[in-house]
RNA sequence: GCUGCCGUAGCUCAGUGGUAGAGCGCGUCAUUGGUAAUGACGAGGUCGGGAGUUCAAUCCUCCCCGGCAGCACCA
């Protein structure tokens, strides 16, 4: 042993441990040897250590005081570890199944993993069953992963010879101040900065190859298309089967599907990524509309409709041209050729676009006559059709669409008015969230991004108004750098759904560039003209997308107030028939959507499709309840039946058919 | 837009180098039934479009269109 290391061996650290005890050992002592100090199973059971937060190799000498934790198999922590393990797994069995193919990267996602290949011959997914039997030989091989730290040229010269030009890449990538490291399993290695477990056996079986995609080296779309696979990997095959149950639960989910089974709306070839809507659908976009419109109004707001078709002009000016022109809608004005021989269009009519957002449709409105200071906040909603070209393969049934409805406001302030009016639209979106069933929200605060618009003045200002209104609303938030809109910081309003899935949708942007670039201004107190600040904001986002959710999260079954149908009257004879019509005219008359179904079948019949329909409840009625003048209730959901008087029951259903606003 | 997979009846899907089948749905008839599928009969498809190979193409090849998954994009 050298002096230095013998120097070293004669230091002491400090390790505390997360109940809170201090042990001290000699310096370089490894996470395993702590955890034999304190016993012999743990040290068994142990994976990898956690230093002062940070995962690290079990094998790892410590050379400074720090936190540390001991990580088991069966702890949260080890699922990243086995995942990441696996990925190495996976890496090695697809190298020895398909020689040549290039490693490039393979990170955690959640839920699992992915590595993505440089292979000229894709993957099909029957080659998913070889590379997971592959993975189980080296899983049960159980070759321990030991970490080399590499000088720079070695690493270079070692991938460049196993003809690994991405490694290459990456290592040249590397900041000089880096370690290259390399983690050996076996004969297989790979660049990796870890940390792993003690063998790929800790990696266990519980893993599964998902899907295959392909995806941009390094997230360029003008760089290589590489082959990614996705897995997942658990702890145990209980957690593994548990995932997938809930995969094929959101798929039972998907809202194209119950669009189609609920008979909701539809898409055609000719009107890619625009919405027909059918009447139930469309009933639930009334319902959210008139409900939204409550909430305008006691907000404050006042409602505005603007054209859908505007000359460049104004997109030039507003700056959408120059930077989004190829994400726009553009119509020639004139008149087209109606000779058969002749093209069309001339090409030199001038040009027209149709709107892809409404603010600066809103800034004229805000334009026309002086404003002054009085005026301020001038809060204007307009429920804005927009069109944009999104790219085919961006297109997602509602949840993506061309033509989309957005619940759209923009509020002109002053800047002194920035703090107050974020705050009440902080307020006025988590009424809407609690009234639409989300409980979990979470906002992030995007900051400015390196392509932008504005000074850094303006942003510093921007930015910090922004903060001061989540802290005096009280909200706890994320911040995210980079992510702004080019001109201005925005909030983001994430919602956790039913089964867990996050949402983006609203959303409150700060823009200090539009009511420049479109010269709006009011006159101040003293007497100048001033800029306003503009506040762009949304609940929903977009009505198309927003019922998406809705149904994605009700899993079909929405609330009353918004279902398309909130009754069905059954027949069980035809003796009935008489009464039932009543019963639907008294709920019709009540304001109600309801329907009547006295078709020639059995009530099973009746009874089965109209669950499969989602319909929340069921109005039964036979002989008896024409002759007592009862319902018999039904819910969605439920198989208990309530026979009630029928005015009871018409005065229950009005009032549990109440929005909530 | 890029990569991969896919395209058969309204829906879900089977099938074959010799121009097609099931279940549900739809229509007609019988049945008047008490809370998740009553029975019988019937109609319905130029197998996404175009070209090629072949005696013959829904099936094989190529091109186009569209869908799905992921990537890129998302003001």
């Amino acid at each position: 042993m050298s002096n230095a290391a013998l120097a070293q061996n004669a230091q002491q650290i400090t390790l505390t441990l997360p109940d809170g005890a201090t042990r001290t050992y000699a310096s370089g002592t490894t996470g395993l040897q702590v955890a034999e100090s304190i016993a012999k199973s743990l040290a068994k059971a142990a994976v990898a250590i956690k230093l002062d937060g940070q995962l690290c190799d079990l094998s790892l000498p410590i050379t400074k005081d720090a936190r540390i934790a001991i990580i088991k198999r069966e702890n949260d922590e080890a699922l990243e570890l086995i995942r990441h393990d696996c990925a190495h797994v996976m890496a090695e069995a697809v190298q020895a199944l398909f020689p040549g193919t290039q490693v490039t990267i393979g990170p955690c996602i959640e839920n699992g993993f992915y590595y993505d290949f440089a292979r000229n011959e894709p993957f099909t997914p029957d080659d998913f069953a070889k590379i997971e039997a592959k993975m189980k030989e080296i899983v049960a091989k159980g070759e321990a992963f030991t970490r080399e730290v590499w000088d720079r040229e070695k690493a270079i010269e070692t991938f460049k010879a196993k003809g690994e030009n991405y490694k290459v890449e990456l290592i040249q990538d590397l900041p000089e101040t880096e370690e290259i490291k390399i983690y050996k399993q076996g004969d297989w290695f790979d660049l990796c900065r870890g940390p792993h477990m003690p063998t790929t056996a800790h990696v266990g079986t519980a893993f599964k190859i998902m899907k295959v995609a392909g995806a941009y080296w390094r997230g360029d779309s003008n760089r290589a298309m590489l082959t990614r696979l996705y897995a997942t990997a658990w702890r145990t095959e209980k957690e593994l089967q548990d995932y997938l149950t809930q995969i094929e639960e959101a798929e039972k989910r998907d809202h194209r599907k119950l669009g189609r089974e609920m008979d909701l709306f539809h898409i055609q070839d000719e009107a890619q990524g625009s919405v027909f809507w059918h009447p139930k659908g469309y009933s639930i976009w009334l319902a959210l509309e008139a409900y939204l419109r409550r909430r305008l109004k006691e907000g404050g707001y006042v409602e505005v409709k603007t054209p859908q078709l505007i000359d460049n002009k104004l997109w030039v000016a507003s700056g959408h041209w120059g930077k989004y022109r190829e994400n726009m809608f553009v119509v020639p004005d004139e008149v087209p050729s109606t000779e058969d021989d002749k093209p069309v269009l001339s090409g030199k009519a001038r040009l027209m676009a149709l709107k892809p957002m409404n603010c600066p449709a809103h800034v004229q409105i805000f334009n026309q006559g002086l404003k002054s200071y009085r005026d301020l906040p001038i809060r204007m909603a307009e429920f804005g059709c927009c069109h944009r070209n999104e790219a085919h393969g961006a297109l997602h049934g509602l949840m993506r669409v061309r033509q989309m409805t957005q619940d759209d406001a923009h509020i002109f302030c002053r800047e002194d008015q920035i703090e107050s009016e974020a705050v009440a639209f902080c307020n006025f979106l988590s009424n809407i969230y609690r009234d639409v069933g989300f409980t979990d929200v979470r906002v992030r605060l995007a900051l400015r991004p390196d392509a932008r618009a504005g000074s850094d003045d303006v942003w510093d200002k921007a930015e910090n108004g922004l903060r001061l209104a989540l802290k005096a609303a009280n909200i706890e938030y994320t911040e995210a750098p980079g992510d702004g809109a080019f001109y201005g910081p925005k909030l983001e309003f994430h919602l956790r759904d039913a089964i867990g899935r996050s949402w983006q949708l609203g959303t409150l942007q700060l823009d200090f560039v539009l009511p420049e670039r479109l010269d709006a201004n009011y006159i101040g107190e003293d007497g100048n003209k001033h800029r306003p600040v503009m506040l762009h904001r949304a609940a929903f986002g977009s009505m198309e997308r927003f019922i998406g959710v809705m149904i994605e999260h009700y899993a079909g079954k929405l609330p009353l107030w918004m279902a398309p149908t909130q009754c069905v009257i059954a027949t069980i004879t035809s003796e009935a028939d008489g009464y039932a019509r009543e019963v639907y005219e008294q709920l019709k008359d009540a304001g109600l959507r309801v329907e009547l179904d006295t078709r020639n079948e059995k009530i099973n019949y009746k009874v089965r499709e109209h669950s499969v329909g989602k319909v929340p409840v069921m109005y039964v009625v036979g002989a008896r309840e024409a002759t007592d003048k009862t319902v018999a209730i039904r819910r969605l959901g439920s198989q208990d039946q309530t026979v009630m008087p029928l005015t009871d029951a018409v005065a229950e259903l009005v009032s549990n058919c109440k929005a909530p606003f």
